[in-house]
Parts: C-alpha cells; structure tokens; sequence
DNA sequence: CACTAATATAACGAATTATGTATATATTGT
DNA sequence: ACAATATATACATAATTCGTTATATTAGTG
C-alpha cells in the first residue's frame, strides 16, 4: 500500500477518534480496538498503520502489547494549512465582538461600560 | 455521488489550492480551472462540486460565468477539531523556549538571566 | 432563433481506500 | 518445545474517488 499523506490519514472518522484517545494518554492497540466494537481487530491494525506512517502516532513496544501514543508534530502540515485561514475567524470574532459591543449606534453607548479605573 | 465530508473535501491538495487562491478573492471557474492545467474542466468542475458541497465556497452568477469565493465559516469542523493538539503546541513552544533559555545545566544558570527587579 | 462561451453533468475506467476472514509473527508462561 | 495472548500481514472484495471524453445546460450575442 502506497504511504498516505497526512490529509487523507485524518479524513477518516475513525482514526480522528483514536488520535482524540491518544491525546489524554497512551494505550496498547487492543484496547484502542474494544474502543471501535463496529471494527474488526484486523481493522484497527490497519487504522493504527495508516496513522504510523503517516507519523502521527509512536508504537512502543511494553512485554507482548503494542503501546501507542500520539505524534503530534505529524499534524504539522495541517496546522501550516489551516494556519492561513485563521486570520478570517480572528476578524469575523472581531467583528462579533465589535457587533455584541455595539447593541445601540456607537454615539449612544459608553466606551468601556462597567469597567472602573 | 455522495455528499463529501469537510475533511474529505480537504484531503485532495488540488481542492486545497483551489481553497488558497480563493483565499486571495473570488475567482470564476474558469480561471480556476485555467490555473491547474494538469485538469479538465470537467475535472475542476467536480473538484468545485466537492467543496461546494462541503460548504467551504459559495458561488454567484455573474452574465455567463460561475464566480467562487471561499467561505471560512465551512473549516470550521478542521479548525474544531484541531484546536484541541493546538495546546500540544503551546507546549512545545515553550519547552522550545525554555530550551533556548538554557544553553547550559540548569544548576550552572541563574533562574531569569538579564530580567533587573 | 442560431451561435458561441462558460460551466455542469453523465458515463465509464483506473486507481485508491476500506474492511472482513484467514493466517502469520512475536512474546510470555508452563 | 508448546500453548496462549496480542498484534500484524495477506488476500479477496466492495466501495470511493479521480480523471477523461462526450453531452447537456445556461446565459449572452447577432
């Protein structure tokens, strides 16, 4: 199988989810798997492969269990990406903010309401 | 063709540049389409379907052609989720500067170098 | 209305991805 | 060495996705 880009490792719904999990702690994939009952333990293997290759989790072997943990300088690139965009939330909130601020016609309401010196 | 998720729809870097040229301004089709020449038109016309169904461009008719503009507000799924490895990041930055902050053993350094009371 | 330009949809094949069953590998305990 | 547990890989197959060619639709123009 050809190595996904990190794009398409994050587009399934499933392997968010097992990110979300390795993000509060580690865990060994069997119990990543009891997580998913609707996928196979074949599934999850695979799942669990996608997400190594595409460098956002780390296996570390402990006795007979397969411990991963969360990479998250795998999620780099989609950080970078979305990165670009976070200028339009920044100026809608600010529009927002300036939109809850301004109730009334601006020339009616006090500068800094209820805020004392 | 069944409705694509937002992250599917980003998982296609064509649909992801396509993405970054709207974030400039509003383009018709056809000069998107003229911009990735390695496409049909039929081809970027189904790429535009995606992200148009995906709510993440708008589209307006102006006389014969199909003019689209981004709309942010349809990253907001990709923003929500990766908010929550945004603090892995923070993290890092300062472990990051902390590094920096310490080019020698803690013990050989004093606590806050250069900061007079 | 016929003609053209701009864009979308249909139909289809190739490539990629998803998922299950069966099997292999590795590690630990007896 | 053998059995048991945990996980990965092989293989087959279904489902999606992507791209292409041909065709349809929509809106102006003479």
């Amino acid at each position: 199988m050809r190595r996904m880009d990190t794009f398409t490792a994050i587009s399934d719904p499933t392997r968010r989810q097992v990110l979300d999990l390795l993000s509060r702690h580690e865990r060994p994939a069997g119990e990543l798997g009891r997580a998913f009952p609707s996928v196979s333990q074949p599934g999850m293997s695979r799942h669990l492969r996608v997400l190594r290759e595409a460098g956002l989790v780390r296996v570390r072997k402990q006795d007979r269990r397969r411990v991963y943990s969360l990479h998250w300088e795998g999620l780099a690139p989609v950080e970078a990406w979305i990165a670009k965009y976070r200028g339009f939330w920044e100026a809608e909130l600010d529009s927002l903010e300036a939109f809850l601020d301004s109730p009334t016609k601006p020339s009616e309401r006090p500068k800094r309401p209820r805020t004392p010196p």
